[in-house]
DNA sequence: AAATGCGACAACCGCGTTCCC
DNA sequence: TGGGAACGCGGTTGTCGCATT
């Protein structure tokens, strides 16, 4: 235990497992004033918690949009796949599971999986599984892009026909096209290209969409696989 | 029924990074 | 720009409940 530990202690610092009444006061305390400056909620609430420990409980278990109960099937093979990526990356795996924890995750792979350490041909495949994934996100996201040329495209030859009729009304002394059904048809267009990519549809997940430069990832990846197998095991320390 | 083992999870600790003065 | 405070992260430990002996 360090000074400031034996210190707070000392003072009369709570330790060891949270209260009822400590997680209503926290919890108060974060719908008053928000998350942040943990060290204020001693002095604000009285708790007798260091800033760490409530923003810690606050996280790990009194955020309202944690989701509570087993790790789905679904969530476990999200984890399998992104920690075989990513390593003890725990925040980075979590951002990609919503109303999970790192807390939570990296105990659910110390529980389940850490003894039994997915063989080298398990963990192969599930970097290919991966890896296909990524390709299938690619192949989708160029199709939508080509969609979107195409759409475009047309576009620009409708507008190029608009005005070659325009041209050829005013020669007839007529009466234009409305203008008003060409910005829609363009707005919509826009519109399409805001909400079409595909980045957009994943803000709250930090992994890097591969692009063509990330061959040199994965051949990286792919050594890091091959060069592991040939030693003890020894030099990973977390197994 | 008591002792023991073990899984699950909450909480703590140390350290690196970021922020702010 | 340097230093201290605050924050965030990953590793580790503690505790509880259930199953097994």
């Amino acid at each position: 235990m360090d000074a400031i530990s034996s210190l707070m202690l000392q003072e009369g610092w709570r330790k060891g497992p949270w209260t009822a009444l400590e997680d209503r006061l926290l919890t108060e305390y974060v719908q008053q004033y928000g998350e942040g400056s943990w060290n204020s909620v001693a002095k604000l609430t009285g708790l007798r918690r260091s800033g760490k420990s409530c923003r810690l409980r606050w996280v790990n278990y009194l955020r309202p949009d944690l989701k509570r109960g087993k790790i789905t099937p679904d969530e476990e093979t999200v984890i399998l796949q992104l920690h075989a990526m990513l390593g003890n990356r725990w925040s980075a795996i979590a951002r990609c599971l919503p109303g999970r924890t790192d807390n939570e995750i990296k105990n659910y792979w110390r529980t389940h999986f850490k003894k039994a350490r997915p063989s080298r041909r398990a963990r192969e495949q599930l970097l290919h599984q991966y890896q296909l994934q990524q390709q299938e996100q690619r192949r989708q996201y160029l199709q939508s892009l080509h969609l979107l040329h195409q759409h475009q495209h047309q576009q620009q030859h409708l507008q190029l026909l608009q005005q070659q009729s325009q041209q050829l009304m005013m020669s007839q002394q007529q009466s234009p096209p409305e203008p008003d059904h060409q910005a829609a048809v363009m707005a919509m267009v826009s519109n399409d290209d805001q909400q079409g990519s595909p980045a957009s549809t994943a803000e709250h997940c930090t992994l890097p969409v591969p692009d063509d430069d990330d061959a040199l990832l994965w051949d990286s990846l792919w050594k890091l696989v091959d060069g592991d197998g040939c030693g003890d095991g020894s030099s990973g320390g977390e197994y």
